[in-house]
DNA sequence: CATCAATCTTGACAACGAAAAGTATCCACT
DNA sequence: AGTGGATACTTTTCGTTGTCAAGATTGATG
C-alpha cells in the first residue's frame, strides 16, 4: 500500500488540509505541508486537483454535501428550528469545511458541482422556513439563513464568546452556542397564538 | 512631498490594502505589490506595522471605529432597526474592511486596540437590541447580530444573489440587501399588538 | 509479456513575507 | 549655524510557497 501509487491520495490530501484549516485557517495552509505529511512529493496534489484552488473547490463541495445530508436529517427528524440549529451545529461540527465553502474569493464559483452542491445544502432551510407561513416568505429565508450563518460564523472566529458575557463559558462551548442558536431562532417563530 | 520620507505611508498603505481587499480578497493581498503601487521598497510597510498581520490589524482595528460611528449615529436618528441595516450598510459599502475584520485566524486578538475597537462596535447594536423590550435578551443579541452579521457575510461573497431569486438583480444590489435586511429584521420585532 | 494510460517524482522558477544591516532625512539642542 | 540622534526608508539575502514542464514508475489490458 505504500509503494509509488498511494491508492487514495485524494481523499488523504482533503483530510490533510482540513485538519491544517481546522487548526490554522485557510491562510496558513501549506499544500507542500500537507504532501510532506502524507509522504508525498509536493505536487502529486495537481493530478487530481490541478490547482491549489481546486483542492479548495473539492472541499467547499464535499462541504456542501455534508451539511446538505446533515439538514435533511434534521428537517426529517423535527421542524423548522431543528434545521436552522443543526446548520449551527455542522459549522462547529466541521470549521475546516465551513471556513472554505463560503469563501468566494478563494474559488472557482462557476464549478457546476459546486453550484450543485450549494443548491443542495440550502434547499433543506429554505423548505423549513415555508413551514412557518410567514407573510413575506423571502425576508423569513433571508432571516432564518442569516440567523445561523451569523451564529456560525461568529462563533467560530471568537467573536462571539468574546463579546457576550453570561453564557459563553469556554467549556461545552459548542452546545452552548447550539442551544444560543435555538433561542434565537425562536424567536422568528410567530408567538404561538393563532 | 516625493523625497525619501513619504509623509504618509501609513494612510497609503492601509488605503492600498483595502483597495486590493475589495478587488480580489484577502488571500490576494501582496505587501509588495501595494508597495510598488506606491513607489516604496517592499520593506517599508515594517516601520509602521511590524509584519503583514500587523497592517491586517491596523485595518481591522480601523474598521471597527468606522463601524462604530455609523452604528452610533443610526441610533441617534432612528430606532434599533435602523442600526442593524447600518451594520449591514458597513459592510456592503466597506467590503475591504469588513473581510478583515472577523477574520481572527489573520490577526492578533489579544492587541488591546482592537479588543477595545470591537467592544466599541457591538455596542450601540446590542443597546438598540434593549429598546426591543424582549423577554430572552441575549437572545435576541444573537438574533439581532447574528441576522445582520449573516446577511451581511452571504451578500458579500455572492451567496444571497446565487441563492435567492426574487429581488436581487445584479442593479443596484446594494440597496437591495439594505431592503431585505430591513425586512428580515422586522420579523425580530414582536409583532405591533402590545 | 508488451504496451499504454494513469499516477507520482524531480527539478526549476517567480513571487512572497521576513529579517538584518545600511542609508537618508528630519528634528532638537546648543 | 551646525551637530547628534532618532525616525523613516532601502538594499540584500533567506526560506517557503504554488506552479509548471519533463521524466520515472506502476498496474491494467490485450
Amino acid at each position: 500500500m505504500a509503494g509509488y501509487h498511494h491508492g487514495n491520495l485524494r481523499d488523504a490530501i482533503l483530510a490533510g488540509a482540513v485538519s491544517v484549516i481546522t487548526r490554522d485557517g485557510v491562510a496558513a495552509l501549506s499544500l507542500r505541508a500537507v504532501a510532506a505529511d502524507i509522504g508525498v512529493s509536493h505536487t502529486a496534489f495537481r493530478r487530481h486537483f490541478g490547482s491549489r484552488e481546486g483542492v479548495l473547490n473539492a472541499l467547499a463541495v464535499q462541504g456542501n454535501l455534508m451539511l446538505a445530508e446533515q439538514l435533511r436529517g434534521a428537517a426529517a427528524a423535527g421542524e423548522f428550528i431543528d434545521v436552522g440549529v443543526a446548520y449551527v451545529r455542522f459549522a462547529l461540527t466541521n470549521p475546516g469545511h465551513f471556513a472554505v465553502m463560503f469563501r468566494s474569493d478563494l474559488l472557482d464559483n462557476d464549478d457546476p458541482e459546486l453550484i450543485s452542491a450549494r443548491a443542495e445544502s440550502l434547499a433543506p432551510l429554505r423548505d423549513g422556513v415555508r413551514t412557518l407561513g410567514a407573510a413575506d416568505v423571502t425576508a423569513a429565508e433571508v432571516a432564518a439563513w442569516g440567523v445561523v450563518h451569523g451564529v456560525a460564523t461568529l462563533a467560530l472566529n471568537g467573536t462571539l464568546a468574546g463579546a457576550l458575557d453570561g453564557p459563553l463559558n469556554a467549556r461545552d462551548q459548542a452546545a452552548d452556542v447550539e442551544a444560543l442558536a435555538r433561542r434565537a431562532l425562536s424567536l422568528l417563530q410567530p408567538p404561538t397564538n393563532p
